[in-house]
DNA sequence: GATATTTTCTCGACTGTCGAGAAAAACAAT
DNA sequence: ATTGTTTTTCTCGACAGTCGAGAAAATATC
């Protein structure tokens, strides 16, 4: 779909691009961080292994291992089953007390929190609610500054333990720099948790969108099966809110972008959003909007803050029994999310969607809709309807996303500086 | 925008991403297209502007310029003013006969042929009429296979010297293969150019979206005056049909992507479109869809063929005079662009917009509508209307993208085998 | 204990990049 | 004419990294 092109060297002078690092020398780069991942993906392998997976030569593979051992980053088992006969085989591990990553997941009615040790093993988690009228910037960086400390404190590790922090809302963030731009809870009201790392010296940040992780964690379970579409995949996920994000393999990585999917216009019509705009997707296919049309409350009334879910069970239930208004309702729901989906095959090329998030439940309901919608396009109509598949578990995928997306920072940090 | 993460190796066994090459070896192939690549860009460079603006040092430089030299791609300008005092410099500079691209625009009324050298200088051109009513695949590629013989007559070089065909056509385009799935001209006639390459043994063939190589084009001269915006930019082409193509930068290298966007759908309303859906951006901004509103013709009526560009005036004057129907026909069109847009924007991460084509002579009768469209989306009430600009002479944009893409297909084969 | 087997590790060759300084080639001054 | 001066190009040795082959290590079997 995306086409190379040009060269088109145009810097100033003296650097090179980014890697504007000395030559061959991130070749062992390269090379560092593929042990490395394959080490995590794969648990604790041979030299042997590793050379078969990462497709470096054997003297390579020594070269690597001895500079990354060095650096603390993987050790050896030095206990072994005898497999069979000959020389048995040392099996690398990555150090698991190496670095700690921790993941702060912040949904609107509670934040989870978790930390996980270089080896991506969960070491402990808890969650905290969060009061939903209480929608100030203020108090939520105090409350998750303090919830870290709690997390820090049962860990029994020191501050410079942690070498991560990821955190993840709904809403647009900007992850650079760790700011929230716009999230469905506080609005309009950015929150800069940069302040957050400050209490743990080696604490790098970082800020995502949540329906990025579940991708970012849907791509690797599925390039790890080696099973990953050439094109990439979609997550969407439905729930009060609608997310999705995007991920395809590049240059051998994982790139995922979350775009502004829920709030993207779908129709000029009068349906209200959370965000204020008229004719969001979210406006038609979150919870509130099919409360809304199921129930025929004006569709430009403002959008209820929490819908439970029972309360959307119950209307499901309606309309599964023959109720026509509810029907109706997951009907334009799902009608906005395949015209929506079709706009995003038609920009991004064809790829398998994902569907998760509590709404998925209510795909039976919404399949017609979404079928009807997608076929609505020339893309569609040429390529056929695009794979759909249910995923449950979000909560775990986010907490995958979150894990994989730390660890591949640290490790991009480790074999940087050298 | 994109954001990088996993390595991810998951590769069978024994062979790296796709670049399966003996590890420090493509090093070198990239310091050569480095070279390569500058050289284009800026023509005869000395040895020490080279290193320069490579960021090479000089003794990589000299290791390169004579490997290439061998190869028979670059040649030193012996005779050069003597600039100064001091030993004088020697140019290099792209060997003009090393290798020859031809280009083929396909429109829907015309053909358009050009030879370029190896240095991008253009060495021939002409265009034949395309008879509209003949809209089949046979003749076509025949009248383009004989075309190209005359191409070959005129500038008596052996068929050899073809190195690349670079074809473009509106529609949807399966580039590597070469094959045209779906044309305005043509509809679902698929059509399979491969076969044009036959009678020229080392050429190779392309086939590009028009408005690819469009954006193509603008990012090449921004990124040559260093102004390439960080997060891409977008070409948005108005005429008959719509085209849009956004470029981005990465690792170095200008990527591009042509969506599918005249056919994405807009509002599902009874605008009937040429590729026979409803509701497409095409059928309320083509110029068949202004027209069609303009004349309140029945917005189901299948569309014109073709429209004359002084039609279009006409009803462009009439609005400017104050006729409302034809302002109204104007603003739909805007807003479905505008609309459209916001999507784009939305999923791709705010950039400037540039638009070209014939239609954007009429952008002052189109802007309000795209205003108002583009506000409709969270994103843009975020942040801001994107920069929109006008870039006259699409059909030179063509050939510069069509020039730029074959050489660099030219530049990545030299450099690859050794 | 010898042998077979399997795995790991070491060694030398090769490729490529880099910094520094030598060599080249012009002009300027004597 | 010769000697410097200046600017640019080219060469050389050092260094970093990868690779293939084969030596070395460690175990099971005979």
């Amino acid at each position: 779909m995306w086409m190379k092109a040009t060269p088109s060297i145009d810097l100033p002078s003296g650097q090179r691009s980014l890697a504007a690092k000395p030559g061959t020398e991130l070749l062992r780069r390269q090379n560092m961080l593929a042990v490395l991942g394959v080490l995590r993906l794969k648990g604790a392998l041979s030299h042997t292994e590793l050379s078969e997976l990462t497709g470096l030569a054997s003297a390579t593979v020594t070269a690597v291992t001895v500079d990354l051992e060095k650096t603390g980053a993987i050790e050896r088992q030095e206990q072994s089953a005898p497999s069979g006969r000959g020389r048995p085989r040392v099996l690398f591990e990555r150090a698991a007390g190496f670095a700690y990553a921790v993941s702060v997941q912040i949904s609107s009615d509670a934040l989870h929190y978790a930390l996980s040790d270089y080896r991506g093993k969960l070491i402990d988690r808890f969650s905290t609610v969060r009061d939903v009228n209480v929608a100030r910037a203020g108090p939520l960086l105090q409350d998750i500054a303090a919830s870290l400390a709690r997390l820090l404190g049962r860990s029994k590790l020191s501050p410079e333990a942690f070498s991560q922090l990821s955190l993840s809302s709904k809403g647009i963030v900007e992850s650079e720099i760790g700011r929230l731009v716009w999230s469905p809870v506080l609005g309009r009201e950015e929150v800069d948790f940069s302040v957050l790392a400050d209490a743990y010296p080696n604490c790098h940040l970082s800020l995502s969108n949540e329906t990025l992780l579940v991708v970012q964690a849907l791509a690797r379970r599925q390039s790890s099966r080696s099973e990953m579409p050439p094109n990439g995949l979609v997550a969407l996920s439905l729930g009060h809110s609608i997310g999705l994000g995007i991920a395809r393999m590049e240059a051998g990585e994982i790139m995922t972008t979350a775009p502004n999917f829920g709030h993207m216009l779908n129709a000029p019509d009068n349906r209200l959003c959370r965000c204020g705009a008229y004719g969001c997707i979210e406006a038609s296919a979150g919870f509130y909007g099919i409360l809304r049309l199921a129930f025929q409350v004006p569709p430009n009334t403002i959008p209820a803050k929490f819908v439970p879910l029972a309360e959307m069970e119950k209307i499901a239930q309606s309309a599964r029994q023959g109720n026509r208004m509810a029907q109706y309702a997951f009907r334009q729901a799902g009608l906005a999310l395949g015209q929506g989906l079709s706009r995003v095959l038609s920009l991004a090329g064809d790829m398998p969607v994902a569907i998760t998030g509590p709404g998925n439940r209510f795909y039976d309901l919404l399949t017609g809709g979404v079928e009807e919608g997608l076929s609505q396009s020339l893309h569609v109509r040429l390529n056929g309807q695009p794979a759909i598949s249910l995923v449950q578990d979000e909560q775990t995928l986010v907490f995958e996303g979150h894990v994989d997306r730390a660890l591949n920072a640290i490790d991009h940090r480790v074999t940087q500086v050298r």
